[in-house]
DNA sequence: TCATATTAGTTAATATTATTAACTAAAGTT
DNA sequence: AACTTTAGTTAATAATATTAACTAATATGA
């Protein structure tokens, strides 16, 4: 049963979360002071301990959320996608994950960019959000391959992909039966995508890029083309 | 004419310079203080500021060396590489890439990733130094390119990348006349290399990839030839 | 309903930050 | 020798996170 009490303690909880969103979407994480949340909730700095350890618990839920939160737009955009072809969800997807990251850039770069000082990127909890989300790219293209919707990588001399870790280079590993060469080409993928935003976030697309997203739409495509899949 | 005075100031500079590099090397830019840095050289928080107008003034004199340090370590590959095939150049030249961010990953974030509060990346010098650094890459492919070294890339319809900015799209272009479709290809290529690396230093390679420099490598040979170019 | 326990907040205090102002003493100049 | 510049000092301010000790309201069990 939910009590008075838990009640309100909820909600001063979701306060705190949605005032320290605002300001880190804002102007950054660097902004967000104990301090300044305590004030603009009308309360004292000491006050903020009743609901948070420390400040950088309060940083990692809020990582936590937005990693949460930028899953939830993938999903959703693969959820919604009208057409069944992988290549077309999965382009759906890229567009999905570059809107929100340009979006919410200073979210993005929490958990995308250079660790906050005092988070643990190899903390359970945040690994377990960073597999959600690769499982979402895993999936559709370990479906497509299942249902022979793939054009099939060349298989590239496996010596030349021995990097990949023990139980992915085997011919059946844990991503199913897909071939070392698409996990390779997928991860080349996740790297291309991240890069991406990540230089378009920090502006060094800037002095050669006029439309940002219209680039950004033609590499996935070339990408997804690469991936041995269509686009439309 | 030098004086002893000016020596001795240049010495203290240097020594804020080290400090404050190692500091940042071995602890990341957070825990650079006035006041530590003030205690490591034996003096006065206050005496620290006869030699820099503010922190942000450090970290921001920081960010150019390491800039500078690292262009002249892409700089030193190029022009040490026995071969004059602009493939292998290029192969040696992101090697020595990746190498400087995995030996500095703080200095490397510093510059390449969420940029430090209080530091303006739109700065003009900031802005001098990135340019240094595309130069030296887009020399190597306009000299083989006009010294026909390269196959060059299916022309894709040109109606596809009107996303260049102005000046890049035309056909004689501030890159030489390099074609649109190379440009892309090489901004592509920046992104890809930079995304790579970006994913090692933040750890999230790590679940897949067991032997990251040999991943790297496979991946720029993949990427080099994709230029239209060979690397052995 | 009353006594007790829990909880949400307070005020007071500490230690650390960056930074400015006012001063001192040494070094260099005329 | 007198004056100026400079490198440092001490003292002070404002902001940070955080802890300890206290208070007053809320909830619970007898």
């Amino acid at each position: 049963m939910i009590t008075r009490r838990e009640r309100i303690r909820q909600m001063t909880l979701d306060e705190i979360k949605v005032l320290s969103w605002e300001t880190v979407s804002k102007n950054g994480i660097d902004k967000l002071t104990v301090n300044g949340l305590a004030k603009q909730m009308g309360m004292t700095p000491p006050g903020f301990y009743r609901y948070y350890k420390s400040r950088d618990a309060l940083i990692k839920d809020l990582i936590l959320d937005a990693y949460a939160s930028f899953r939830t737009a993938l999903e959703t955009a693969r959820d919604t996608c009208p057409s069944k072809q992988p290549g077309i969800i999965l382009c759906r997807i890229f567009t999905a994950y570059r809107k929100w990251a340009i979006d919410n850039p200073n979210m993005f770069t929490l958990f995308a960019g250079r660790p906050v000082y005092g988070f643990d990127p190899s903390d359970d909890q945040v690994k377990r959000e960073a597999e959600k989300v690769y499982t979402i790219f895993i999936d559709i293209y370990q479906n497509a391959w299942e249902m022979d919707q793939v054009v099939p990588p060349e298989t590239t001399d496996l010596e030349k992909i021995s990097y990949l870790s023990k139980g992915l280079s085997s011919a059946k590993n844990e991503f199913g039966n897909i071939p070392p060469e698409s996990i390779r080409a997928l991860i080349n993928g996740a790297c291309l995508v991240h890069g991406m935003i990540s230089m378009e976030i920090s502006g060094r697309l800037e002095p050669f890029i006029q439309d940002k997203a219209g680039f950004f739409d033609h590499q996935i495509r070339e990408l997804i083309h690469r991936l041995g899949m269509e686009t439309e």
